[in-house]
DNA sequence: TCGCATGTAGATCGATCGATCTAGAAACGC
DNA sequence: GCGTTTCTAGATCGATCGATCTACATGCGA
C-alpha cells in the first residue's frame, strides 16, 4: 500500500481552516496554506486535489465540529425552548470569545461563493437548511409542550432564528459587540417567551 | 485644466458595481473591470486611484443610490411603523426580482473585509450603524404613538431589526425563495404588531 | 493659435497566483 | 530483502494578477 502519510488530516483541515475562515478562499493562497500547515504543495495537492478541494474539505470540518455537533449536543439534553436560547447563547459567547472576529465561515462561504459556482452554492444552501431544520423540529415541540406561543407557525419561526442566526454571525465579523449581540437576540426570543440563559457559552 | 474626461463617473461605477457586487473584491479582476465599463487601465487608475479605491467608490455609490435613499424616502413619507415594515418588503421584492441574486453590495463587503483593512471594515461597520440609527429612531417614534408595542427597549428592537435585514440579505444570496424571505420577516414584524404591506416593491 | 495639462490606447512591467514536476525517502506486501 | 507505491522536498511551470509606461489625442486658458 505504499508509505503512509506522516501527517494528522484534522490538524491539517483545523489549520486550513483557520486561515481560509478568517481571510477567505479568493484572498488565502496556496502558498499561506503551505506555511500555515507545515505542508508542501505536493502534499497538499496529492491528499486534496485542488485549492477549491481543500477549501470544501475544510468547511466541511469546521461544520463537523462546530454546528453539527452543538445541534446533536443541545437537542439531545435541553428542552426545545432551552435548545434555541441556548444555541443563541452559544453562538453569542463563541462570537465574542474569537479574538480574529471571524465570524462563521459557512456564512463567510455563502457571501464569497460565485455564480460560476452553483456546486459550492448548493452545498451552503443546503446546510442553512439543516440549521432551519433545527429551529423546526425545536419550534414544534416547543409549541407542543407549551414554551412558546403557538402564533405564528413553526416554519416561518424556523426562517425568523434561521435569518436572525444569520445576521448576528455576520455582524458578529464588523460589530463584536457584547451589547449589540445580545441586544439583537433579546427581543426575539422574549416575543417567544424565552430568554437567554446565564453561563458561559462554548 | 486639460481635456475632460470622456465618460459619464456614474455610469462607470454603476458598472463596476454590478461586477463588484456579483463577484466580490478579490474575484473582480482589473480585466473584467476594464472590459465591462469599457474604460482603459489607464484612465481607471486616473480617476480613481488603484482597485481598492475604486471599490470603495463603487461601494459608496451603491449604498447612497439604494439603502440612504430608501431610508429617507420611507422616513419621509410614512408613519414609522409602515416605514419599517414597507422597508423589508421592498428589500425582499429588490432580492427576489435581482436574477443574479446578489444580496447587498454592503453585508458582500462586511464578509470580505479581512482584518488587515480596518478602514474598510470600520466603513462598513459605520453603514450598519446607520440602518441601525434608523431603525432606532422608527422604533422609538412607533412606540410613541402606539404603533409598536413597548415591551421591549427600542434600541433592542433596532438591533433585531438589523440582524433580521443581514439574515435576510445574506440568505437572499443562497437561498432566493419567496417562501423563505417573506417567512422570516413575518413573524418579527407580526410580534412588533405590524404586517408586511401589500404592493410591489421598489 | 498654441502651450500644456489631462485625457485615452494598448503594450508590458514585476509579482504572485494555482498547480505540477523531478528527485529522493520511507514503509507496506510478499 | 526487494519491488512497489505513496510519501516529502523544493524548484519551477505558464497564467494572470494589479499596476504602470510610452505614445499619442484632445480640449481648455491665454
Amino acid at each position: 500500500m505504499g508509505r503512509p502519510r506522516e501527517f494528522d488530516v484534522e490538524k491539517v483541515l483545523a489549520a486550513a481552516g483557520d486561515i481560509f475562515w478568517a481571510r477567505g478562499y479568493e484572498a488565502t493562497s496556496t502558498r499561506a496554506l503551505t506555511e500555515r500547515t507545515g505542508l508542501t504543495p505536493a502534499s497538499l495537492y496529492n491528499a486534496f486535489g485542488d485549492k477549491r478541494g481543500f477549501y470544501l474539505r475544510a468547511l466541511r470540518y469546521y461544520l463537523d465540529q462546530t454546528l453539527r455537533e452543538r445541534i446533536t449536543r443541545l437537542e439531545s439534553s435541553l428542552s426545545p425552548g432551552r435548545a434555541i436560547a441556548t444555541f443563541f447563547r452559544e453562538i453569542i459567547a463563541r462570537s465574542l470569545a474569537d479574538p480574529k472576529h471571524r465570524g462563521c465561515m459557512l456564512m463567510n462561504t455563502a457571501i464569497e461563493v460565485t455564480p460560476e459556482d452553483p456546486e459550492m452554492q448548493r452545498i451552503v444552501a443546503d446546510e442553512t437548511v439543516v440549521i432551519e431544520r433545527f429551529f423546526h423540529r425545536c419550534a414544534v415541540a416547543a409549541q407542543k409542550n407549551g414554551e412558546i406561543p403557538r402564533s405564528e407557525p413553526a416554519e416561518d419561526i424556523a426562517r425568523m432564528l434561521l435569518a436572525l442566526l444569520v445576521g448576528l454571525r455576520v455582524l458578529a465579523r464588523v460589530r463584536p459587540d457584547a451589547k449589540l449581540l445580545n441586544g439583537l437576540v433579546r427581543p426575539t426570543l422574549a416575543m417567544l417567551g424565552l430568554s437567554l440563559p446565564r453561563g458561559k457559552g462554548s
